[in-house]
DNA sequence: CGAGAAATTGAATCAATTCAATTTCGGTGG
DNA sequence: CCACCGAAATTGAATTGATTCAATTTCTCG
């Protein structure tokens, strides 16, 4: 079957902005989307892939969302990231050619398939892809800096308004609503991306509600004071306190 | 003045097996070789790179140690790596265009530096080095995922411990002593990385000297038992009990 | 509608931090 | 070579943010 037959073209796609076509020309797009294959639709708890299995292919998230986890030494998850639409998946196989992380759907989604070894022939014609892929990784090695970060220096609430106000930054991007979204992963994810217990981030949705910086209804998200949320996030203006964390 | 004058050869490079060499045959060395820029030694404490500095080159440590770390939104610094010889630094700044973390060495210290663009233009040549590249900008990205593991599900004995055995199995890559080596970083720098203070660093190292797992002079850190300490830092066998964690 | 999963809330606990006081180390200048 | 100074490290005591344990309540969807 065709791609076109099922028009998937990276030209109509409303998320090539944040996906690899950015920057390419039309030529580029056409071989690009030459090599895209078909995937049926996944539904929630579906497995996009699995660690320790051969690498073949990059993933695109079209529609829905994900997570992506490795497993601790003792068998428990640790969610690594939430992917949203435009979202490019597996650069964590390319050195050990298996894919090191498993990858869930959240809820009913569709990918795009990039087979790596054509992908990689393309890329051999035309430098902008290959640059497109590696600028791609960096920002991926940049954003685990920044969460190395948040886990070491903030606190719990810390952590969470930052999750929220990302996830909304995100949500923007992609033509969404920022003010208010759906959660596709529970608290218990949320929890465990954090390094929180479920607990705790059921305690800061409830006092967040309650501080009118969000509106809480069971997956639902209203973002109420975004730029109160940001400050916070950074540990500034707690309590009503004008001053900076003091640094050492 | 042409690299063969500085007798910088990758060839000859001891730690070439870690570095971008890697698979690469002898041709392909050849022009990695006559990129490579002479840098004149670092001293402790003086920057390779700044964050929000334009991104000219990478860089591959010959000698000595490095840390690299990015800056809080408060001006506090979060240590994202320690780079030992054979290391590659700078994958951060291929999305920006800007390094996005500040690197310092720890020591005395040697640099091959990469031009870039240069860089790029001999990948256009030989693919196993696009390869190579892509394949180190992987690797880091599973390292994170691990570190994210360490932070949100160990304790803080068993992330110090991970941290000394990784340490030592770094340093038998590299073919040096496994069993006995001097740390180039500080307790607080160490604590700074795995999320803990000072404080805990140092009775830490006091414990497990007193459990007979290492011996601490100062910098100098002596591994008695290493089997013990790669098993105590994934939780098991704590306390003589030789049941694992529960998992849920 | 009903059962299991997810979420909430409270109380008790604890691992690691913070605060505080020395001690030791490492480098510099006389 | 030693004395000195600031940085680094150690150790103890008190504190605390987040967890754990426990008990419901509320969703979700087959």
């Amino acid at each position: 079957m065709k791609n076109s037959e099922l028009s998937i073209h990276c030209q109509s796609c409303s998320f090539s902005h944040l996906c690899l076509p950015v920057s390419l020309n039309s030529d580029e797009l056409d071989s690009l989307d030459d090599i895209i294959e078909r995937k049926r639709p996944l539904h929630k708890h579906d497995y996009l892939l699995r660690a320790n299995t051969p690498f073949r292919s990059l993933y695109a998230v079209r529609t829905g969302s994900f997570k992506s986890y490795v497993a601790t030494a003792d068998g428990q998850e640790q969610i690594v990231a939430f992917h949203l639409p435009g979202d490019l998946i597996g650069f964590d196989a390319l050195s050990s050619n298996c894919y090191t992380s498993n990858t869930v759907a959240l809820e009913t989604a569709m990918v795009c398939e990039l087979p790596y070894q054509t992908l990689n022939e393309v890329a051999e014609r035309f430098p902008k892809l290959r640059n497109q892929i590696m600028s791609h990784m960096s920002a991926e090695i940049e954003q685990n800096h920044q969460m190395m970060m948040l886990l070491n220096k903030r606190t719990a609430q810390e952590r969470l308004l930052h999750f929220l106000t990302h996830l909304a930054k995100r949500f923007t991007e992609r033509g969404y609503s920022s003010k208010e979204f759906n959660l596709t992963m529970t608290r218990n994810e949320i929890g465990n991306y954090l390094g929180l217990t479920v607990e705790t981030i059921s305690r800061l949705l409830t006092r967040f509600q309650k501080e009118q910086l969000i509106k809480v209804d069971g997956k639902l998200i209203s973002i109420l004071d975004f730029d109160a949320m940001v400050m916070r996030s950074q540990g500034k203006f707690e309590h009503d306190n004008p001053t900076q964390r003091m640094v050492v």
